[in-house]
DNA sequence: ATGCCTGCAAAGCTTTTGCAGATGC
DNA sequence: GCATCTGCAAAAGCTTTGCAGGCAT
């Protein structure tokens, strides 16, 4: 199962990280701060400390196992990093998050970097929305 | 002076706001952490606190004085709002960050919102860079 | 067996808040 | 004079760290 992406980072298969990894991978909200990831292990029985949350969620970004963002400056969140690169609009009335990926705004991106000298590391881009009506 | 624009604010022009904004208009760096202007006011002699200096930034945003931005997760920076809307780079090597403004990226976010049932009220984007070579 | 992990509690950092005295208008 | 403002200290919120015991290999 899991046990091989976390061997591969060389992390132990360890109870506390195969059952986060569980929940950041289960159905439900895909970007979960870490007091989000503690709370659905307490639900579901497990006996893990917040602290081990934080130092697992940080290992797991380390090791390119998940990403996290900042979508208001208080927290960060987390999600897979399944799959290919996206960015996020977050609803501004009810803190749904949704994925999106546009090649034109990634191509500009190094457009603009370029033309200041500069080479594109990393980005962040965060719409804030308002569902339309 | 400035006493202007504190008042139409509904802000009293008191001794540490007109500081602040001193400081922030100064000719150095523009993208100040709140930490980086109690520093800079110690340094010129005055007797402000460190709490003052976080609720008049937090004043200024509300006032449209001022922007906040995060550019890492873990503290805010401010700039005046001075002049059109524009995004930042920030060289992860020096710490420098540049301005910039791109017609398309800005385009592209308004398509990007409304292909998915949105309304864009706000954007946060930040270009991680490094200096060419 | 041994070195990596974990829980707990304590500490760290940034930011906010309560309160009594000071200040602008 | 009166409401607003400030400094100080304390507290809050999120995250990290020290340590002694526990677990995977």
């Amino acid at each position: 199962m899991d046990t091989f992406a976390l061997k591969k980072a060389g992390l132990k298969a360890t109870l506390p990280r195969l059952r986060i990894l569980e929940i950041l991978e289960g159905g439900g909200d895909r970007h979960l701060s870490a007091e989000d990831v503690y709370r659905a292990l307490l639900d579901a029985g497990e006996d893990v400390g917040l602290a081990t949350v934080y130092r697992v969620l940080t290992q797991f970004e380390s090791a390119g196992i998940v990403e996290r963002h900042n979508f208001d400056g208080s927290h960060s969140v987390f999600e897979m990093a399944r799959g290919p690169h996206h960015d996020h609009m977050v609803c501004l009335d009810t803190g749904q998050v949704v994925e999106f990926f546009d090649e034109e705004i990634e191509k500009r991106q190094h457009v603009v970097a370029a033309a200041n000298g500069f080479d594109l590391l990393d980005h962040s881009l965060i719409l804030y929305v308002k569902r339309k009506r």
